[in-house]
DNA sequence: AGAAAAACTTGACGACTGTCAAGGAAAAGC
DNA sequence: GCTTTTCCTTGACAGTCGTCAAGTTTTTCT
């Protein structure tokens, strides 16, 4: 093959590579709101197929198996929530602006997301019966602790004071009040939701020590 | 009817519906083991009767509908699993006992009985899907919340202190640690768990302030 | 415009699901 | 010991599941 023949097949190629991936996370979108919607244990593929604008066949033309489906429907959530709170902490200039922006955001998504955030404790649960899950959710569990330590720490710095806690503590401190947060959220159960909102700047300031 | 014939069927009926919930708690234990080993998206009525003594028709005789079946399995575990720190607040003398007694069993029924905290996370994710489970979840939950409160305000009774933040916060810790060393015990990640367990007492020293 | 390749639909397969009715086996009552 | 009630098994039902092959439509290339 001369080189201008190899070039154009590979802008072929490309460009054939580039329309088959778009499909892939328009179908893994769909994926997505259905899972959410549903739940794993309920999610089917011709479920899945009927919330996007294509037969259910169409599914095993583009991935492997509902596995890979899924796997794929993963990782498009991880590129939507891994990065929430980066604006509020590059623009924040106080340490009661950040905490106070982190909190509208924390109850903010709470209510916005609800479906999405019980599908990702969904299938972070899949993966301590599921081995296939593993990587994937210990991966996105990394990403989303390096979010919240990214709050913490700068919070800390503003505060002019260091973070008494580990990253791994934070972390689980956080997202155990926002699981907690969920279910009451989606059991219409204002006055917990309510309450932890409240509790949470204080959560936040036992883990942070002033400097004195 | 007489006196005595009455309270003779009396006693006949009791001993019906004693033999009757004799087994219906059995086939329960049964479903519980099937769901820790499968969780609730893979376990049929089936497997279920497949880990009991008996055919997967005796399930309709003796439960009205899976969910009621599934629902009673999540009785048998609240049974087995909220009173469980109970004997280490009792006898602990010491607030170092007392912590360290804690600690030791917080991590030994974390490998013991992996697979039934698995399912029980499982169940409280389901809640957030299927509304009928709620009510239990909920309620166990608080009994959970109950649990751990009894060590922490104990240990902060024997350490002349007091708690620091709320119930609910120390539920929310608490499990959220061991949500995480739950994970990573199953991913087989050995130094993540150690590494919990050496934050877990600091943790609890967190949130009990010392009188000074 | 015609040929080739890609994209998508349809329908079928075997397997598995919860449920339930019919009937056999065991226990209880007399 | 015989009858009645309780307990349990078996087999079938209607439905759903993931998967895939065959065929149709659409796009791409020459």
């Amino acid at each position: 093959m001369t080189d201008v023949a190899s070039r154009k097949q590979d802008r072929i190629t490309r460009r054939q590579v580039d329309k088959f991936d778009a499909r892939r996370t328009e179908l893994a979108v769909a994926t997505l709101h259905t899972l959410a919607e549903l739940g794993y244990a309920r999610t089917s593929l011709r479920e899945i197929a009927q919330n996007s604008e294509f037969s259910h066949g169409v599914l095993h033309y583009y991935f492997a198996d509902k596995r890979d489906l899924i796997t794929e429907a993963v990782r498009q959530y991880e590129v939507v929530c891994v990065t929430r709170y980066d604006e509020v902490v590059a623009t924040s200039a106080t340490a009661d602006q950040l905490r106070d922006e982190f909190v509208a955001m924390f109850f903010d998504t709470l209510g916005q997301d609800a479906t999405l955030h019980r599908l990702w404790y969904d299938l972070r649960n899949q993966s301590l019966f599921d081995e296939s899950f593993r990587a994937d959710v210990l991966e996105i569990d990394g990403h989303r602790e390096d979010m919240v330590w990214r709050v913490v720490s700068r919070y800390a710095e503003l505060v002019g004071g260091t973070v008494a806690v580990s990253p791994g503590m934070i972390y689980v401190t956080l997202d155990g009040i926002f699981q907690r947060a969920l279910l009451n959220h989606l059991a219409g159960n204002a006055d917990s939701v309510a309450q932890l909102r409240v509790e949470l700047p204080a959560a936040i300031g036992l883990m942070v020590s002033t400097a004195e």
